[in-house]
DNA sequence: GCAAGGACGTA
DNA sequence: GTACGTCCTTGCA
């Protein structure tokens, strides 16, 4: 890997000072500085060949916002001008320009350029790459690194020098008189006028180095001033210490921004002629069009100039409505050309993939080490690989190892066996012969499965990591079909048969006709290796085809972001929340269910007795003809099927009624619920090798963007009532540790204050206000003071149906009044909060009119049935779409959290394990005594999670408690 | 042995 | 009124 970043903003501000002023014929726009930038890239292009061509490129701007450095020191660039009056236009079209040559433009507010620089510039060195940074900036001299992992590149015409000029360890040393690692020592001695760093005033950067040279650093220098001979400069370091320490915080580059991008969206493309020839004729730059057409083979006037960017019309420009809903039109139906560029390409991938023939003679199957390395050379030539494990089960922390799927193009695979045994003999381990050792293949495997230079692509990848990492593999960086859907088209296609049907006409070999089904059914182990290879090849062969037509869907689509920040880093992280598991005490669940038992019992013969007959009190069928049949009891409704409703809701009317056998099936449902479910079902989760619970997430099933959690669920472990609390109980830290829970304190209804801007929502919340009370007291002009608990009740429930796409019938239901006076509350909160109706409606006119809504951080949500000409379902959509938004943006929120966690603990130096989330609630353990030190941290994470991507313009707020058991944590 | 329906646990 | 997963019964293969 070979990652170029080009420093923009200085590249700008030095194209400004060395060029002739140029200005757009049409209409005077100066745009001279956009050519000189225009024509660096294109150079940078040409004048880069064979080892310094980068495989990696992204230009990086300065954002016009203050940054962490200014609450260092106040004065801090305080001496710099503001930019020339040309200048200023031409700052959006550099970055126009850099889209146009198909690169990454980055800039992020509150840093500098030079800072995401440094952090990129990190991340390709540490994955093993090499970086060369475009810029003679002196600040980012401190990145150089002597191998040459980091070098910088001058590509300023400068007369009578040479046009690239590298800078190295030595050229930094010429400018600095020391090592690189040393120059921010030496900056902070100096400092710098023109960004108005102090330094130590009187010293130079002769000087400096001298003396850092002399002592080895800042630190040591100051310690040890004392000892300096000459008096004069001895006393101005002395005083001006603290200075100096301030100029070093203020050149110290970070090399931790957050950058959103990962080192995979920087990968180079071709430049994509439909969003480059559009620039260059709106910028009306004859010459370079002419010379990129030649070398694109392209043919310019294909393109019409990008109207959003050309010169207006004289008549357009005045405050004439018709006009500039024109210009407006124009300028979509311009980013929507850029867009059906793009998108023409990813459907041309898609008819070549399928073109492909699929012939399951082509797999191989590898069998020795000299195959194997074969197959490795072989993916480090692509630098991708598909792969798929075979194991013998569903669930990866049982399952064992069997073989291993691996794919570099679409058409080839190859199925490496490990593990296959004869059915006869399974225990006493009889090994199918012609299968490599598995340590040697796995101990060749590893070292490609964990180079950061190698993507890995899998579907449902999370399974495999859990695998993989059972056998002491930590596979990075990867990519998932999976996940790609899921971003694209939502939970549409669950499965990669779906997938493939869909996208490629063939469903694939069911497995099923391998290990058969039902009580007949075997392991992968026994399936004989040349069905396996057939199978599994084909497997690796479609993921990779998969992934071929689907990646580039994410720029077609404008989904890259959702798909790096939210999609793909999580997946390792739930992998590994898998793989802990949490402690549950058998002992605590088998004490309870024969309580609940016993009760449940007493419960049934109560029943029974009062119903006059035995019967089967699951069965609601059964319940039913007793009540309304036989009983006779007044007020029964029908269900869809005919058959009687016997719902707690209805059961609660009846006990109220007086009807005590109601009463009795209540108890008795509540208790079996909880023994079926929980106190019974959850010892036999309890994994053999690690004695404890391990959920599986679902990344990709829930439409909003929620994870969901199966085998078991341990998102809806009961807390509502006393009994149910007391599973919780059993969920316990292990000897030493101790849970800490964190959660989100109304996060749906801050999202809402956000999205629909409600200023008195938002008003509240920064004040830390009762946020139903004050619903409450708003809607009914009832003070908070003194409120009775009702009134706050229903507006509790209001605010939770807004968030639902509130209808009065269901809001009457909720609260059991009328529909009518339903429909008054509504009306009067939306009277007190117009904003809401205006989110509502605006809602409901885009997933009309577009068939999806969004959340805050672009996660698409689609409703393929807007426009159903079925009332009820277009009702179901509506309310929908309201929720989608909200509860989606809650859910980016947390994942946001989740994938920064880790990281910003490990920096904190906080070692917390995170084991469970709970849509808003994360449950870590730690060693006992570290919770006070991590909660803090861990909450403060949470409520941080947005940004920098969204600045959200209500506070959000964790609680973070921490308890040997969940239900005392929590 | 499987699918659908009803019921109910969570946010 | 939103979003899920699991257990149990029932009815059909």
């Amino acid at each position: 890997m070979h990652l170029l970043l080009v420093d923009g903003s200085s590249y700008v501000f030095r194209a400004f000072h060395a060029l002739p002023p140029l200005n757009r014929k049409s209409d005077n726009l100066p745009v001279g500085c956009v050519q000189g930038f225009c024509n660096m890239l294109f150079k940078l292009t040409e004048d880069l060949k064979g080892d310094d061509q980068p495989t990696h490129m992204a230009v990086i701007f300065d954002h016009s916002a203050k940054t962490f450095r200014d609450d260092i020191y106040a004065d801090y660039k305080a001496h710099r001008p503001p930019p020339p009056e040309e200048l200023v236009p031409q700052f959006p079209l550099t970055r126009s320009a850099t889209r146009a040559f198909s690169i990454p433009s980055i800039e992020m507010e509150g840093w500098e350029a030079d800072d995401i620089i440094a952090t990129y510039a990190c991340m390709a060195r540490d994955a093993g790459g090499k970086v060369t940074i475009v810029s003679s900036d002196k600040d980012l001299m401190q990145l150089v690194e002597p191998n040459g992992s980091i070098r910088m590149l001058d590509t300023i015409p400068r007369p009578g020098q040479p046009p690239l000029r590298w800078i190295g360890v030595d050229e930094v040393f010429t400018k600095f008189g020391v090592t690189p690692d040393k120059v921010i020592d030496v900056q902070a001695l100096c400092g710098d006028a023109v960004d108005n760093v102090p330094g130590v005033p009187g010293i130079g950067v002769k000087t400096a180095a001298e003396l850092i040279n002399t002592y080895g650093d800042l630190e040591t220098l100051l310690a040890r001033a004392e000892e300096i001979k000459q008096p004069a400069r001895r006393q101005k370091l002395i005083d001006n210490a603290e200075l100096a320490r301030i100029s070093k915080q203020l050149v110290t580059l970070s090399r931790e921004v957050p950058v959103e991008l990962g080192l995979d969206a920087l990968v180079r493309v071709p430049i994509e002629p439909g969003a480059l020839f559009p620039f260059l004729k709106a910028m009306e730059f004859n010459t370079i069009t002419k010379r990129l057409a030649g070398i694109l083979e392209a043919d310019p006037d294909a393109w019409e100039a990008d109207p959003a960017l050309a010169a207006k019309p004289v008549e357009a420009m005045g405050f004439d409505n018709a006009a500039k809903a024109e210009a407006r039109a124009a300028r979509l139906e311009a980013s929507g050309r850029a867009e059906a560029a793009l998108v023409a390409h990813a459907a041309d991938v898609h008819e070549r993939v399928k073109a492909i023939p699929l012939d399951h003679a082509r797999y191989e199957i590898i069998r020795d080490a000299e195959q194997l390395r074969k197959w490795i050379e072989a993916i480090y030539a692509a630098g991708h690989v598909a792969v798929d494990v075979e194991t013998t089960g569903l669930d990866n922390q049982t399952a064992d190892l069997v073989g291993v799927c691996l794919s570099t193009a679409p058409g080839n695979g190859a199925y490496l066996p490990l593990d296959h045994r004869t059915g006869a003999d399974l225990l006493g381990g009889g090994r199918v012969e012609g299968q490599m050792p598995m340590a040697d293949a796995l101990a060749l495997l590893k070292p490609m499965l964990e180079d950061r230079s190698i993507l890995k692509i899998g579907h449902n990848f999370k399974y495999d990591l859990g695998i993989l990492a059972r056998y002491g593999i930590v596979t990075a960086p990867i990519d998932d079909t999976l996940l790609l859907s899921y971003t694209l088209d939502g939970p549409r296609f669950n499965t990669m048969s779906e997938l493939t049907s869909h996208w490629l006409g063939h469903g694939g070999i069911p497995i099923k006709d391998l290990i058969g089904t039902g009580k007949s059914q075997k392991t992968f182990a026994e399936v004989d290796i040349e069905a396996a290879a057939r199978y599994g090849g084909e497997d690796a062969d479609l993921t990779m085809r998969l992934w071929t037509l689907l990646k580039p869907r994410l720029p077609a689509e404008n989904m890259s972001v959702v798909y790096e920040t939210l999609e793909r880093p999580l997946a390792p992280v739930l992998a590994r929340m898998e793989g802990r598991g949490i402690s549950v005490d058998r002992q605590i669940l088998s004490r309870l269910s024969g309580d609940f038992a016993q009760r449940a019992a007493a419960f049934e013969a109560e029943a029974q007795a009062l119903a006059g007959q035995p019967f089967n009190l699951g069965s609601p069928k059964q319940l039913g003809d007793i009540l309304f049949g036989v009983m006779g009891l007044p007020g029964g409704t029908k269900t869809k099927t005919g058959q009687w409703a016997t719902g707690a809701d209805v059961l609660d009317e009846l006990a109220l009624q007086g009807v005590p056998l109601a009463k009795a099936v209540l108890e008795w449902r509540q208790l079996t619920k909880l023994m079926g479910t929980y106190t019974d079902a959850l010892p036999s989760y309890i994994n053999e090798r690690t004695g404890r619970v391990h959920t599986s997430y679902s990344q990709a099933s829930v439409l909003t963007g929620r994870l969901s959690s199966n085998d078991p669920n341990l998102q809806n472990i009961p807390v509502r009532t006393e009994d149910g609390r007391k599973i919780r109980t059993a969920f316990v830290a292990s000897p030493g540790k101790i849970l800490i829970s964190a959660d989100y304190s109304q996060i749906e209804l801050r999202v809402l204050a956000h999205i629909a801007d409600i200023q008195a929502l938002k008003d509240a919340f920064e004040e830390g206000l009762d946020i139903h009370a004050m619903t409450a007291s708003e809607m009914f002009g009832v003070p908070v003071e003194g409120m009775p608990s009702e009134v706050r009740r229903r507006a509790k429930a209001i605010n939770f149906g807004i968030i639902y796409g509130i209808s009065a019938f269901g809001l009457s239901n909720q609260l059991g009044i009328g529909r009518a006076e339903a429909g008054d509350y509504i009306e009067t909160y939306f009277k007190r909060f117009p904003g809401i109706r205006d989110y509502m409606d605006e809602m409901r006119r885009r997933v009309k009119a577009d068939g999806f809504v969004e959340t805050i951080f672009g996660r698409k949500v689609q409703f393929p049935n807007a426009n159903s000409k079925h009332p009820a379902e277009r009702a179901f959509v509506e309310r929908a779409s309201i929720n989608a938004p909200i509860q989606g943006s809650a859910a980016d929120i947390i994942r946001r959290a989740m994938v920064k966690m880790e990281p910003a603990l490990k920096k904190a130096g906080i070692e917390a394990d995170m084991l469970l989330q709970v849509h808003d609630e994360l449950i870590f353990e730690v060693d006992k005594g570290a919770e006070d030190k991590a909660m803090p941290v861990i909450a403060g994470i949470m409520e941080s999670s947005a940004e920098p991507a969204v600045r959200l313009s209500v506070p959000l707020k964790v609680d973070a408690h921490a308890a040997h058991n969940w239900d005392e944590a929590h």
